[in-house]
RNA sequence: GUGAGCGUAGCUCAAGGGCAGAGCAUUGGACUGUGGCUCCAAGGGUUGGGGGUUCGAGUCCCCUCGCUCACCCCA
């Protein structure tokens, strides 16, 4: 048998509803929000990643699939949006057009990783960039809007944390004092924690070992370290948030993945998930778009894992069920019914055949199963009429029409039922 | 990359050295052209794969593959 590859899932027909559910319900609030969809490649220059998410960062250096197509070129399949976002609104010069720019996607991400729950090798995410925009206010309306998502989804456990990582000014001494602050105290750390200090020490924070969390119950906290425009950035966005009644905590340990970010860092967390709990995350990244050769342009910017989204929704999505169900008897009858079939069609109404040679009861059985409200039975004595049965499966009861009038009078009771 | 757990019918799971089973699902029948409830029956398995121990292995041992969860990392 030949299966799937690790970590690269079928969406199986339920499955792909809860995801339209979510990619619909996202696509009428950013619409809602001003936003335009981008679509754009799956794969990139293996470069882009490179300057764009850090080169030292666990993506680049070992999650990415790369490699060379044909004349040699190093491409990655892309492991996350923003970055391509960025490349693609200076590649088309895009603030040429307006000043402001405010783009979603939504598709596949690759990230060559252990699949665990909430997390698998090919993932979709939806995401959206404004780019132009350096007004903290701009930050809490997004924060808003993704809190309104998950709201408009039904999922209401997930909570907003928000902290702020300072900028290329104020993050360098706050590393500093942090790293004069874990000096000495390197014994009481994890292996992992002892890599990162040499790495990102900042991460050591957010390290789940019991012996790392007492070393750093306490170490400085960034938010003595931002400088003036940082701290005045952050305040005014938890002001906004209070304004817009946006529920929220402050993590002051929250850490991002990728190089870029600056300022305002958030992520949307839920207990449900198991060890992958952040649903959304994002932030500031005030540098990106000149690091990659655009003009100095401020960017904010989130992501929503749709995996980890479809696991938090509640109710199973209503299926898709056929209108109305013909059901054939003798060879003649069943040209007929092809016939009625593609006029049924014709008019809008779903409509499955049944299929097969087989007892009338075993054709009613497979119409019950399928949950159809109508069912239409044609026979050899109804072709001879020129009638057909019409069964109401709810009610249970039927009633032979004429032929002609078939396609008007389950118009009527299909309008009727509210479709 | 590391660790742990688990692989038996389409699905959920029994059988822990002695005939591979149940429920659900599928198909047919009871009811010759009428669904749901009920009852009866049938089909469906190299017990993930390979090797070993044994008179005998789904069961014990070794190897291997896969899945899951966690670490790591992150959406």
């Amino acid at each position: 048998m030949i299966t799937s590859v690790k970590g690269f899932n079928d969406i199986l027909p339920d499955q792909a509803l809860k995801y339209r559910k979510v990619e619909e319900e996202a696509r009428a609030v950013l619409e809602a929000f001003g936003f335009s969809e981008i679509r754009l490649p799956i794969a990139e220059r293996l470069e882009l990643f490179q300057r764009g998410i850090g080169a030292s960062t666990d993506i680049v250096e070992k999650e990415m699939y790369t490699f060379q197509d044909r004349k040699g070129t190093l491409l990655a399949l892309r492991p996350e949006g923003t970055a391509p976002v960025v490349r693609a609104y200076i590649e088309h010069g895009l603030y040429h057009r307006d000043p402001v720019a405010k783009l979603y996607y939504m598709g596949p991400m690759f990230r060559y990783e252990r699949p665990q729950k909430g997390r698998t090798r090919q993932f979709y995410q939806i995401g959206a960039e404004v780019l132009g925009v350096e007004d903290p206010r701009l930050d809490a309306e997004i924060l808003d809007m993704v809190t309104l998502l998950f709201d408009r989804l039904g999922i209401e456990d997930v909570e907003l944390f928000i902290n702020s990582l300072g900028c290329e000014v104020c993050r360098p001494s706050y590393r500093q004092a942090l790293l004069e602050y874990l000096k000495g105290k390197e014994e009481g750390l994890c292996r992992d924690c002892k890599r990162r200090l040499g790495t990102n020490p900042l991460r050591v924070l957010d390290c789940k070992v019991e012996g790392c969390r007492e070393v750093t119950a306490r170490a400085p906290e960034i938010m003595g370290f931002l400088c003036n425009p940082c701290r005045e950035h952050f305040e005014e966005v938890k002001g906004h948030l209070a304004l817009l009644g946006v529920p929220y905590g402050i993590d002051p340990r929250m850490v991002r993945g990728l190089d870029y970010y600056t300022k305002t860092a958030f992520e949307m967390i839920c207990k449900r998930l198991g060890a992958q709990n952040a649903v959304a995350a994002g932030g500031r990244y005030d540098r990106l778009v000149k690091d990659l050769g655009g003009p100095d342009t401020p960017g904010f910017g989130f992501a929503i894992g749709v995996e980890r989204t479809v696991l938090l929704l509640k109710d199973r999505e209503e299926e898709i069920l056929p209108e109305a169900y013909i059901i054939s008897l003798g060879r003649e009858a069943s040209s007929e019914s092809l016939r009625l079939l593609k006029e049924l069609r014709m008019e809008g109404i779903r409509t499955e055949l049944s299929y097969g040679e087989r007892s009338l009861k075993a054709h009613m059985r497979r119409a019950n199963k399928l949950g159809v409200a109508h069912v239409l039975i044609i026979g050899e004595e109804e072709l001879k009429k020129g009638t057909v049965v019409l069964k109401d499966m709810e009610k249970g009861i039927q009633e032979e029409i004429r032929r002609d009038r078939v396609v008007s009078i389950l118009k009527g009771r299909v309008e009727a039922v509210g479709v």
